[in-house]
DNA sequence: ACGCTATATTCGCTTAGGTGAATATTTTCC
DNA sequence: GGAAAATATTCACCTAAGCGAATATAGCGT
């Protein structure tokens, strides 16, 4: 049944915070373990499994890789992505997550160019 | 994690084929056994996860447990119900279910009152 | 009260999937 | 080539949840 694989994919507590920031946006694996504080090991087991299910995609960057929502989704998957979107503000953990969110990015940004790489910067400009 | 719940109870092959059974309308358990063709006390088991997380609803008529869908579903889950209606004709063992579906309602409004009591046919009258 | 039917629950088992810890792989930079 | 950083994978363990079989409960008819 392929309802199901979706269902299973979204059945978890990390994958669904996982979702709720790239729906924002794109992320690397790194600034996921800063935001969501979590073992990273964890996190790309989690990126694996939403990849497989064709909710997100990769592109490298530099020795980055930069987890985004798929372009073309599941039609099941993407009514649920909506419905994600729309619960960000009730559920407290979202929440949460966005902030730290908008801290790194707005970290990244401003970055003189010392604390972080100019390759990781292209994320908060979208160019890669 | 409140969504959580949800998904985690369409994330079982049985519980999404009873959903798309009950869609159509009201059954009892052992119609539902005899068209899923599954166990007894498995099916009850799901009933109970679908009725603990809001999705369905019963009445006693006689000595039958009749289930439905929940009058008001969370939005989450309504909008999945909603899809997996759209799914109805895709998937291969929905259409079967409810192929076998028709095949017991039609029984039941056509028995002549000796092989079902008439109890059992308020169903079909939707009278309980 | 007793038996019958419908439904629910319990039990022990098994399996799928999540976890942390450790390690491997890949890429960049010197 | 070698070190370092970012990411991915493997491993053994653990837990949640589904399962079949057996049993319990509940309500109806006689």
């Amino acid at each position: 049944m392929d309802s199901l694989r979706i269902y299973q994919c979204l059945c978890d507590a990390t994958r669904l915070r996982i979702l709720n920031l790239l729906l924002e946006g794109p992320l690397c694996v790194c600034h996921l373990v800063e935001i969501l504080r979590l073992e990273q090991p964890k996190i790309s087991r989690h990126l694996k499994a939403l990849k497989q299910a064709g909710a997100v995609e990769t592109t490298r960057c530099y020795n980055w890789t930069i987890y985004r929502m798929a372009g073309t989704p599941n039609a099941l998957l993407e009514v649920n992505l909506k419905c994600l979107q729309d619960l960000r503000g009730e559920e407290r953990q979202f929440r949460a997550d966005l902030k730290r969110r908008e801290q790194v990015i707005a970290r990244i940004e401003t970055s003189p160019g010392g604390e972080l790489p100019e390759a990781i910067r292209c994320l908060a400009k979208g160019s890669c």
